[in-house]
DNA sequence: CGCTTCCTTCAGAAATTTGTGAAGTTAAGA
DNA sequence: TCTTAACTTCACAAATTTCTGAAGGAAGCG
């Protein structure tokens, strides 16, 4: 039986903690995440507060001040972490909310409204009466189907999510 | 008003086609996707048949067989384009499928798997009832929701889209 | 009001990725 | 069977990306 460690901060069991990071953040960056990013944001999944400061983060990933800094930039702008000023300190800590990050990952909305106007660009120049315009112009249907079809989803997964697991 | 321009072969109009093909595989590589496959991808869906030779793509981007090759490689591994050998010559064309190709990208569910796992991986080595575990525990929820659901979505677009369009 | 702590920004070094040229392989056509 | 066209593979060069160390700036605390 392989005891599931105390929760104490950064101890628990540091070596399966690092193990779970490294892998998950190297599936995110296969899929086009970048590393540093993605370390960042395994090890703020993985922490049981679901938030750490960048102290922390450097120290945990063994990396330099800067290198946590342009991370957690990156993943704030993505809303996939929120800052939080702690008060009283000069620490700042970033936080996973549970269900704030996956919306984020979901919700690539602002990708697929690029990838339309490129391709509603392309039906126009192309004229939508050739054979490659009818094609593109189909593309850009399918999504914006999908558009409207995730809106959808998230909000079945937000009731399902309720049922099983309570408010937040 | 812009003449649509005909429809020869590589003609039509060599500048729109360009413009729109680099817009478009920008785009895609902001997204995470290698600039050579995009580049390629995009071409192909700007071609009026849908498929081009090694040759032609290789004209057409200004880049070496070998690029073509490598990029053309990594797109049939994605089910993005599927490769056809002309019959009676050893010129080997690529071809978008007007369907084939959008179920590939939103079919993310080899990556999704992954995740899965290593979520999975995660929440027993951290423990389910750590307060990581829970965290991860949920995420995973998410996803495998999530798979169910795209399913459900891509049946709902053949339906939408044979309303719309008739069959391929 | 200055000291100290923590974070950020910036320039550059290191590592990784990307594309080319050249040689190799396969298969059509004579 | 031999020639030749077409794609692929491989080693290396170039370009890009990624991280670090050092300097700079804001905010608590004495």
């Amino acid at each position: 039986m392989t005891e599931p460690a105390e929760a104490t901060g950064p101890g628990r069991d540091p070596e399966a903690v690092s193990k779970f990071v490294e892998g998950f953040a190297a599936q995110l960056v296969e899929a086009g995440m970048q590393r540093m990013p993605a370390r960042v944001f395994a090890a703020l999944l993985a922490s049981d507060s679901g938030s750490l400061t960048s102290a922390e983060l450097g120290t945990q990933l063994k990396v330099s001040p800067a290198a946590v800094s342009g991370a957690v930039r990156y993943l704030a702008q993505q809303h996939m972490v929120s800052r939080e000023r702690e008060p009283g300190s000069r620490r700042e800590r970033y936080r996973v909310h549970s269900d704030q990050w996956y919306e984020a990952l979901t919700s690539r909305e602002a990708v697929l409204k690029r990838w339309e106007a490129a391709l509603g660009e392309g039906v126009r120049s192309l004229g939508a009466e050739t054979p490659a315009g009818r094609r593109m112009a189909e593309t850009l249907a399918f999504f914006e189907f999908v558009d409207g079809e995730i809106a959808a989803m998230m909000e079945r997964w937000r009731v399902h999510r309720e049922q099983t697991y309570g408010r937040d």
